[in-house]
DNA sequence: TGCCCCCTGCAG
DNA sequence: CTGCAGGGGGCA
């Protein structure tokens, strides 16, 4: 489910609950969802929280981290409440805000912290996953090493881009861009977006993308990307923040599940097909 | 590189 | 009922 812009708001959420605070107990319902030996977190402090592609990694006091993605429909929640450590029972009830999201059969991990303060790890299709690791190991995971650079990093050039497509000359622009090994975190949302805002076509062949496209897409996606996080991030399907609350991006989608809906700058019909095995829209007077 | 799969819910 | 869903690992 979440992308960049939802993953960033997330961790942002979480930094602002979770920094300083002990973690006392974790509750592992699912234990497919969680890897790694529980005891080995507890009594640990939060220090700080990163965001690596579409993955949350919260590192501990105790040279432990945990490695977190939300994959389709992974939400973390932060309730305040206190909790009584043995019994596991929070005190009172959740504020109005949080009820929709707690605790329901789709929370699979609960954290709870010293002094209070619940973290709620809820995922519908259990695709999301949590993992313990010595904080050393984390920048030498496959999955975090072989990233590519951040849209809003500066290494993200069109030289760059260029030097990964020769490698693949038949790959399909929109793959390109949303292979986390080119660049991290863009995902199919941004991916229809950005391209619809560069007027570049997501079935292009990647290397018959002229450089002064490839420049117009850098721009585009960061430009999307900002204006997302800015209103909250996309709430199509299941994301919400820390507080439960939906984001208001996808008010404001212009061909990413518009099927059928005119193009909002030319007025043609937006078409819906598959690439890479994903769900894609575009509209085909605008973009070429 | 393309397809299947993990899992569950919802729209049509 | 079928098809679809924003991720991504594993397989041929």
């Amino acid at each position: 489910m979440p992308e960049l812009p939802e993953v960033e708001i997330i961790k942002r959420g979480l930094e602002q609950k979770v920094i300083g605070r002990t973690i006392a107990d974790i509750e592992v319902r699912a234990k497919k969802l969680f890897q790694g030996e529980v005891s080995l977190v507890y009594g640990s402090k939060v220090v700080s929280l990163e965001r690596k592609a579409k993955m949350i990694i919260i590192n501990l006091d105790n040279n432990y981290s945990l490695l977190l993605h939300l994959k389709m429909t992974g939400q973390l929640i932060f309730d305040e409440r206190p909790c009584d450590l043995k019994t596991r029972v929070a005190g009172g009830h959740p504020s109005k805000d949080l009820r929709a999201c707690l605790p329901n059969q789709f929370t699979h991990v609960i954290f709870r912290f010293k002094g209070g303060g619940i973290l709620f790890f809820n995922d519908m299709r259990k695709f999301g996953y949590i993992k313990l690791y010595k904080t050393v190991e984390i920048p030498d995971l496959k999955v975090i090493a072989d990233l590519g650079p951040d849209p809003f990093d500066k290494a993200l050039t069109p030289e760059y881009l260029m030097s990964k497509i020769v490698r693949r000359p038949k790959i399909k622009i929109k793959q390109l861009i949303m292979d986390q090994t080119v660049i991290a975190g863009v995902g199919n949302i941004y991916a229809d977006e950005s391209l619809f805002c560069a007027r570049i076509s997501p079935l292009r062949i990647a290397k018959d993308v002229k450089r002064t496209e490839l420049v117009k897409w850098i721009d585009c996606v960061r430009e999307v990307l900002n204006f997302s996080l800015t209103h909250g991030g996309s709430s199509e399907n299941t994301y919400v923040n820390v507080e439960c609350k939906k984001g208001e991006m996808q008010n404001f989608f212009k061909v990413y599940r518009q099927t059928g809906a005119p193009c909002p700058v030319c007025g043609s019909k937006i078409i819906r097909t598959v690439v890479g095995g994903r769900g894609t829209h575009y509209c085909n007077a605008c973009q070429s």
